[in-house]
DNA sequence: CTTGCAACATGGTCTATACCAGTATATAAT
DNA sequence: ATTATATACTGGTATAGACCATGTTGCAAG
């Protein structure tokens, strides 16, 4: 109802999308024609189709179009960042669903943390993770595209730690993580089964790999009521 | 040179903040003021604005304005160290308020952390902490009584582990952190300055003696948006 | 056939303007 | 002094155009 525009044309064309309209690796109209379609002007479709980027759905190349992005579901999650094991230790079935998967540019922030040079691209994934089918924690986590090429998407997304040791003797070395509480936004609030507003626990991870080259940045958010973070030291 | 003026725009203020040009909290000049001075349309300073936004550094509030994000107070928890070497090594005066201090017996749950006997006395206290005289955190210690047997306030209150460490040659070993996130109640909204269900991040911590003993149980509520942990692992 | 190049299409950036929905503040009424 | 109310200001959204660098494509020259 009261939403902008730019949102309701975001959820026609992902209707379309998951209608069939257009699949995996179609090019869809381009933001002039689409701009038409709509009736609004290009910006504005430019806001819509952003938000689809953001999301995964989407993906755009200058001088050549945008197209929709591989997505879908995934199941099972990897027990290395340690979630499935502390699931189990109390208990709990772990399980995730992977709410985007895509390479696409990195934002400033990614670039600096990962320290990419201009012109890096990065695959970039969120997940909600389940303890027992409740949801636990909402993640992002953005890789250096080299450092995944040549793997599938169940090895990024199920053990990358153990794949990068397997396939490319990658070993990972120290972290850095940095801990703090914050409140939901609506579109967490939505993934977490929560209100807006609701305590979150935020947890920012760079990992290192011995070599002292970053090759992962998540960004988690856990359910304050949900989750406790225990640290022996 | 190559790059957009947003980005630029971008650099230029972010240079500004951090070269004290405006402090945390302080409102920057609006949108429009800002296009004029940057000889930008208002559309272009926003894009400027919007990845700052993203960072972190920016807060906007429609309304009211663009803010100086806090930057968070930062926690290494490399070793076990106390609340006054983080705030100076952040270059943040630290400060703290009693607000209780008392010998009492310990409540179930603090008897257990502490491993105590039937009967055993533990000194209790609670306490305000700033930096630069901004409320920080509100945390509530527990020690067994024998620890502080004979030590004055000020040695329990102002370096516990420095005074344990000369006068009774107790040295802390490891430590067991649990952490999670809630909402302020009304008391603890009170004493940290902030509103009920504002964001806390949760710290209980126990603190072994080398020899295995717990010495201290510690519940301390950050204020979210001030604090933040920072981890090396 | 291949190569080189020009024309075109595409997303990225930018302008100048407009209106809206919240917020803050000064002002008027009580 | 307190309470409404009007007004100015803020960021959020939207428009209609423009130019750019890059990618694609078709056509001409070899």
């Amino acid at each position: 109802m009261g939403s902008p525009v730019y949102i309701q044309i975001h959820n026609d064309i992902k209707k379309a999308i998951e209608a069939g309209k257009w699949s995996v690796g179609d090019r869809i109209p381009s933001e002039r024609e689409l701009a038409v379609q709509f009736h609004v002007s290009r910006m504005t479709l430019r806001q819509a189709i952003q938000t689809l980027v953001e999301e995964g759905i989407l993906e755009r190349f200058v001088g050549s179009g945008t197209f929709v992005a591989n997505q879908k579901v995934q199941e099972k999650m990897s027990g290395v960042t340690g979630f499935t094991d502390v699931m189990l230790a109390q208990g709990k079935q772990p399980s995730s669903k992977t709410v985007s998967y895509h390479v696409m540019s990195p934002s400033l922030s990614e670039a600096e943390k990962l320290q990419l040079k201009d012109g890096d691209q990065v695959l970039r994934m969120e997940r909600v993770r389940y303890g027992d089918d409740v949801p636990i924690s909402f993640e992002v986590a953005t890789i250096p595209i080299e450092i995944v090429d040549g793997l599938s998407k169940p090895e990024v997304t199920d053990s990358l730690y153990r794949t990068l040791e397997a396939k490319k003797n990658l070993i990972p070395g120290h972290a850095k993580q940095m801990v703090s509480a914050s409140s939901a936004s609506e579109r967490i609030a939505e993934y977490l089964d929560i209100k807006r507003g609701d305590a979150i626990l935020r947890l920012r991870q760079i990992s290192y790999l011995q070599d002292g080259r970053p090759f992962e940045y998540v960004r988690t958010q856990y359910v304050g009521e949900r989750f406790e973070f225990v640290l022996e030291k």
